[in-house]
RNA sequence: GCCGAUGUGGCGAAAUGGCAGACGCAACGGACUUAAAAUCCGUUGGGCUUAACGGCCCGUGCCGGUUCGAGUCCGGCCAUCGGCACCA
């Protein structure tokens, strides 16, 4: 392939192009305040999950997602958008260190070569990345501020009252340490010997290290932790109305973990104290026959009887000597004893006694259980094997055997709750218990407070000092904490990290030393979508402008919140077609501003009316000095700039009646409700720290044909808290989108739950404490499938089945290369790699280069005569407006490899043709740019040489518009069927009707030959489609 | 065990409930060439039938259902892959 001729001069274009862009900084975004900003163009966000720069480079895995926000982030670029897309480093990380400690090179070393080597990668794909705001965790101007964001969440708390993080100091209690969101405690640890360090339980792979592989026990160790479980309410909550794959909000759900149940208190005979345990199933409790404590449990020690003190310490030692995969792996056999000690169950004052068993864990709900064996597999299990007393108190709604029915049914045995069923009698105990103070109604998560120190020495060190066996926060101006250098980075081993080896470093002054754990390899990715806002930022984490303007939009009108306005008045329109006007103005927009707006928001229009709050409309009216009055209809006519601004009038601050509009974590929504003769609406119900306001509440007669408009007027009373609460409670949202955040973030599903809960859990902290515009970080999340290689098998260094994207450029082409890349199938899908799939793909990319290029007598490409600047025939135009908006709407849908086959088949029909018109070749180029920027840009420029137009780059193209008129024909093909089979076609006008289609159908010989004798029941007829005729 | 995803030609894959297999790869045949590569044109799901043009039947993991009509919707299985795992 090597020495083979270059079906194209790839080698010498894309190169030349690469060069161009560079030093144009064509892919530079500008900030709102940098000059030639143009708050015009709405903003586009298109972020990739950034990799860890590791020592074996890139693979062709890797740019997958990579060119699939490439194509979107050229595609917005033509659309007219401001586009932010970035790319950075993941930098710190146990292979740096591991590397270090083997070679005694310094990580920091190691990891700027392999960055370099990443990004000579990413370059030489052609890329559209913004290299100026490229950011390395690592670089102590940015771990500075990852330093800083650590000592906003030490110095908050979550306050219950607020349902969100505040400043420490709004706390009044006696112990502050003690409610910080980041915390100290000693906790059990995954220890792992050979590392020399802690690792987190995502970290541990079958009881061994997922590095390495080596064995992990669980040692108690001082640790760093964060209380994300006091934001897991809202972790849930708000990620409901987030575009992300239903299976990845799924697994964030199940990760969370919410169950909902009654906390209850036993008393424990012979003993002050009380036992609270958590059941999901309190209806059960006459059905409680013993207890059961997790081994661990701070009152095993007080509660156990002295015969059974030996017995118990025993189990104790045994159940703490086996690591975590021990314990379940011998979960087949259940294991226990009991402690001497019974409990009470508050129902029927029984004694009942208490055990101690593995089975139960410490660390979900409160350490404790009541054992309902009759309804719980397990305890049915425990109860068996322990000869412990079964009582049923469910009866199952079939013949099911009582036994082991864990469903719903109705209680029995139960004298407060029988009869009642499980949900009923769920809610009359818990009633009942909370009476005399024996229980409430409580809520457990899964989720576990996020261990956030590691013993290394490649990662953020804490900037916090200890002092008489206090902790305390460095000053902001302290910052960065730089970690001291170190010749020799091995642990320690005795679980001290390796920064306690700096000695010098550690003494911070004569009474205070230093942290030494650092932070884990998370914190960096947590928050650097943010930082790309604004990565030079030496004053601030990242400005309040550049986060603004990147998750949000506003200071600009754009797309994304203007839509989100339309599409609430689109809602309408299309819930009320034969609704008429309402008392609210109505503004007149021309047809082109029509085509505008539908070019940018995406809404098709019912008519040209577009609905406009008087509120605004006085706004704009008093900007254009009141020149323009309304007409007999209320109407006014008013430009499409004022439409586009009208979202920002709305959030203007001197809005009174809008409520807190301008506040933070807005969430919009349409709820529709009919009631009394009447259909209730509220546009846009506002939800802000837990309180839900009306912004518009319409009533409006649902009898009739003229539905009358009541009210309209924007209050946040009482009154429509209360009748904004009833409607959503009666009736379904309609699912607004949640518009802010990085429009598009593609990733792997890898991080389907860490990364993506831990940064939406950092982002609601800053959120809280005011730092940010947004609640949620990433509004739409997509995952690409992973590559395998062409042997089917992961691809890995073992299988020796690696590619490396460069060895691939270098035979085909990066245009070839991104082509393939995207025309493998589908992007959430796996699929292998194959050399012979670019083959074909490089095929069709030299078949594009001849459409417009020839060789000459000396073999010199020139351009092809067969370019010409007549007018594309009929044929021609179809297929010129075919790929426009087939192209179009697959790149909107992500559907990469669709959207090139289409091209391929524009190719294929203009490769035959003897001439080639100049608006369909430059129409191709543009819609290829995106996935192929070398060849189309080289092409382009060529074209304009013979045939100049302006502006003259491809770059500065609009994205072509395709027109309906073209794509139908005159006649169209119609399948006739008989009873489902297809048995001849014909052509018919398109005009043809129904009846004539019919008619057509059943006179028609083929048709004949198969109803002959039979009897014709019916003929179903889809227009422009088919006429199946049935008969039997 | 639980949860999720996937299942269509030799291969990667297309198909708002409306003509299954677009597009590409591979294979085969042809044109060009002294020859090969490259390029261009054509054929290509399976079976049966016809001298031929054609025609018929079967086909989207399996079984059933809804429908005039199902790759697509519903119910039940099977297989592969991924995730979680005593969560009270």
């Amino acid at each position: 392939m090597n020495e083979r001729r270059k079906p194209y001069p790839f080698d010498v274009i894309e190169p030349k192009w690469q060069a161009l862009w560079d030093e144009r900084r064509l892919f530079h975004a500008l900030n709102p305040g940098d000059p030639d900003f143009d708050p015009a163009r709405p903003k586009y966000y298109v972020l990739d999950m950034f990799p860890y720069p590791s020592g074996s480079g890139l693979h062709v895995g890797h740019p997958e997602g990579y060119t699939a926000t490439d194509i979107i982030a050229r595609y917005k670029r033509l659309r007219g958008f401001n586009v932010l897309h970035p790319m950075g480093w993941d930098a710190f990380g146990l292979p740096a260190e591991q590397y270090a400690i083997r070679t005694g090179q310094h990580p920091e070393i190691t990891t700027r070569e392999n960055i370099a080597r990443f990004k000579t990668q990413l370059e030489r794909i052609g890329f559209s990345y913004d290299w100026e705001r490229e950011i390395n965790t690592s670089d102590p101007a940015y771990f500075r501020w990852t330093q800083w964001i650590f000592l906003q969440i030490y110095q908050s708390w979550f306050n219950p009252a607020t349902q969100k993080a505040d400043p420490i100091s709004t706390y009044t209690g006696h112990d502050p340490d003690s409610v910080r969101l980041a915390y100290v405690a000693e906790v059990p640890v995954n220890w792992c010997p050979e590392l020399g360090t802690v690792l987190a339980n995502e970290e541990v792979i079958d009881g061994k290290s997922e590095v390495g592989g080596f064995p992990v026990v669980k040692r108690p160790m001082r640790q760093w932790m964060l209380r994300i479980t006091a934001f897991a309410e809202r972790l849930i909550d708000e990620l409901e109305p987030l575009d992300w794959p239903e299976g990845i909000k799924l697994l964030q759900r199940n990760w969370i973990g919410k169950s909902e149940g009654a906390e209850v208190r036993f008393a424990i005979a012979g003993h002050d104290g009380t036992i609270a345990v958590f059941t999901t199933r309190p209806d059960t409790l006459y059905g409680a026959t013993y207890m059961v404590l997790a081994p661990e449990h701070p009152l095993v020690r007080r509660l156990t009887t002295n015969e059974q003190s030996q017995i118990v310490s025993d189990y104790c030692a045994q159940i703490a000597a086996k690591s975590d995969l021990e314990r379940t792996d011998l979960a087949k056999e259940k294991t226990g004893v009991f402690t001497g000690a019974c409990a009470i169950n508050p129902v029927n004052n029984e004694r009942i006694p208490i055990w101690i068993a593995d089975y139960v864990l410490l660390g979900y709900g409160t350490g404790a259980i009541m054992a309902v064996p009759a309804h719980d597999e397990r305890d049915l299990e425990f109860a068996r094997k322990f000869d412990l007393p079964i009582v049923e108190v469910v009866q199952p709604p079939n013949d099911e055997p009582a036994i082991g029915f864990v469903g719903h049914g109705v209680a029995i045995n139960s004298p407060l709750i029988d009869g009642l069923t499980t949900s009923e009698a769920k809610r009359e105990i818990t009633a009942w218990l909370a009476q005399r103070g024996l229980g409430w109604s409580a809520t457990s998560y899964k989720l576990r407070d996020w261990l956030f120190s590691r013993q290394r020495y490649w990662g953020e060190p804490f900037p916090i000092v200890w002092e008489n066996g206090r902790h305390r926060s460095l000053g902001e101006t302290e910052l960065p904490l730089i970690p001291p250098p170190l010749e020799d980075f091995k642990p320690t081993g005795t679980g001290e990290p390796p920064l306690a080896r700096a000695q010098d470093w550690v003494r911070y002054s004569e009474t205070a030393t230093r942290e030494l754990n650092t932070m884990p390899q998370w914190a960096g990715s947590c928050w650097y979508y943010l930082r790309f806002c604004d990565p030079g930022n030496a004053e601030r984490f990242v400005s309040e402008n550049a986060e603004r303007y990147w998750m949000t939009g506003e200071t600009a009108p754009l797309e994304t919140s203007v839509s989100l306005e339309l599409r609430n008045l689109f809602e309408i329109a299309k819930n009320f077609p034969h609704a008429p006007h309402r008392t609210v103005t109505l503004a007149a927009v021309t047809t082109s501003e029509a085509v505008e707006l539908r070019r940018q928001t995406g809404l098709d229009f019912i008519g040209y009316h577009h609905c406009i709050d008087n509120y605004a409309l006085r706004h704009i009216l008093k900007e254009h000095g009141d020149d323009r009055r309304e007409n007999a209809r209320e109407q006014v006519s008013i430009g499409l700039r004022d439409i586009l601004r009208i979202p920002e009038i709305l959030r203007a601050p001197d809005r009174i009646e809008f409520g807190r509009v301008t506040g933070r974590g807005r969430q919009s929504l349409l709820y529709v409700k009919e009631s009394g003769g009447a259909i209730y609406y509220v546009e846009e119900i506002l939800q802000s720290a837990g309180r839900l306001m009306a912004k518009t509440l319409y009533k409006r007669r649902a009898t009739g044909k003229r539905a009358i408009t009541e009210a309209s007027a924007a209050q946040t009373s009482e009154t429509f808290r209360r009748v904004a609460k009833s409607i959503e409670a009666s009736f379904p949202s309609v699912n607004q989108k949640h518009e802010g955040g990085v429009d598009l973030y593609v990733g792997g599903t890898e991080h389907a739950v860490l990364h993506l809960l831990y940064a939406r859990f950092w982002h609601k902290v800053l959120f809280d404490l005011g730092h940010l515009t947004t609640n949620e970080p990433f509004q739409r999340l997509v995952n690409q499938g992973i590559i395998l290689g062409e042997d089917g098998r992961k691809m890995s260094k073992r299988w020796g089945n690696v590619i490396d994207p460069l060895d691939v450029i270098a035979d085909y082409g990066a245009d070839a290369f991104r082509c393939y890349e995207m025309f493998m199938g589908p992007l959430e899908q796996m699929k292998p790699w194959s050399m012979t799939g670019v083959e074909g793909v490089s095929r069709f990319l030299a078949r594009v280069w001849r459409l417009l290029m020839e060789e000459n007598q000396a073999g010199e490409w020139i351009l092809s005569s067969a370019v010409v600047e007549s007018a594309p025939d009929k044929a021609q135009l179809k297929v010129m407006h075919a790929t426009t908006k087939k192209v179009t709407e697959d790149i909107e849908a992500l559907s990469f490899n669709t959207a090139i086959a289409q091209m391929m088949i524009f190719v294929n029909a203009f490769t035959t043709a003897q001439s080639r018109p100049l608006v369909a070749l430059r129409t191709l180029l543009v819609l290829l740019n995106p996935f192929a920027p070398h060849l189309s840009s080289e092409l382009w420029e060529t074209l304009g040489h013979k045939f100049p137009i302006l502006p003259d780059e491809i770059t500065s193209q609009p994205w072509p518009e395709y027109q309906a008129e073209f794509l139908v024909e005159d006649e169209v093909e119609i399948a006739l069927q008989v009873n489902g089979k297809v048995r001849d076609r014909i052509q018919v006008a398109l005009t043809a009707t129904s009846a004539e289609l019919e008619a057509l159908a059943l006179v028609n010989p083929r048709v004949q030959e198969f109803i002959a004798g039979l009897t014709v029941r019916k003929v179903v007829v889809i227009p422009k489609k088919l006429v199946n005729v049935v008969a039997n």
